[in-house]
DNA sequence: TAACAAATGCACTTCCATTGCACTTACTAT
DNA sequence: ATAGTAAGTGCAATGGAAGTGCATTTGTTA
């Protein structure tokens, strides 16, 4: 198991107590979070430092952003190995119509989709919309 | 062929000069807009005017949203007997990740997608980006 | 044509995203 | 160790898009 250290120095991120609150806020959310989430959290923290910490985050492949469609950008961990940049390897997001929350469905690949000719397929967003396990149950 | 007239009006939307026009303006266009891009092309009209009309042939299933991820909603016509508002019936959208424009694939529904036990699926939001047929050729 | 309903225009407000700049903290090379 | 530099943080402010309240105008109907 490795320690938040170093999954942040494994993807060349300077360690910070910040940082480290952030990722580990990451890991304990199962949802996708808003930056207003994680402002909420750490209510002492400044709201560009978090912004900041998120988009460094982005950058080097340790979150990635979701819009699911609230308009409203959410931000989720990846998973191991994750190629969120790389097309084709992007998992769905489903959206709880009911609690609003939103989160990764890792396990479900996105299926190919057919384009007409001329287009190029580079990556694909898929948000599938409706009512989750905890609310239908 | 119907008048624009004719067509608002077997939609119950009142024909108003600014209506008519901007009707117009979407038929014309042949990729979804945003609400900046209708004030622009009536630098005249008040952008209240503007984004009540839409929101109106919105409700009236004239027009459908389209959320690309832009983070900038667009707004396209509705095809002939669009079911917008009916569940696994919409088709798919591609934004050009070049020109940025974003164009309907009305032809190209959208499969069906699997979710874990538990989960609702009440609609989709499928976006594909990459580079349209204008840009790659 | 009077009366009512809907459409339009103006002025605000709110919310999220983003940036500039000053200050502080953490790494690096002597 | 320490000075110097690069990066992180906090404060203040900006910008853009979305949405609302209210007064005025336009259109429909009795």
């Amino acid at each position: 198991m490795e320690t938040i250290e170093q999954v942040l120095e494994s993807k060349n991120i300077r360690v910070t107590a910040m940082r480290m609150l952030i990722y580990k806020f990451l890991v304990e959310k199962e949802v996708a979070v808003t930056l207003s989430d994680i402002e909420n959290a750490f209510v002492k923290a400044d709201r560009t430092t978090l912004y900041r910490t998120i988009k460094t985050f982005e950058e080097k492949v340790i979150v990635h952003q979701i819009d699911d469609g609230t308009g409203i950008t959410k931000y989720a961990l990846c998973e191991e190995g994750c190629n969120c940049d790389i097309k084709n390897d992007l998992h769905l997001h489903f959206h709880c119509n009911n609690c609003n929350e939103t989160i990764c469905l890792t396990e479900h690949k996105i299926p190919q989709i057919k384009v007409p000719d001329g287009f190029v397929s580079e990556n694909v967003n898929l948000v599938v919309k409706g009512i989750c396990d905890k609310c239908s149950g």
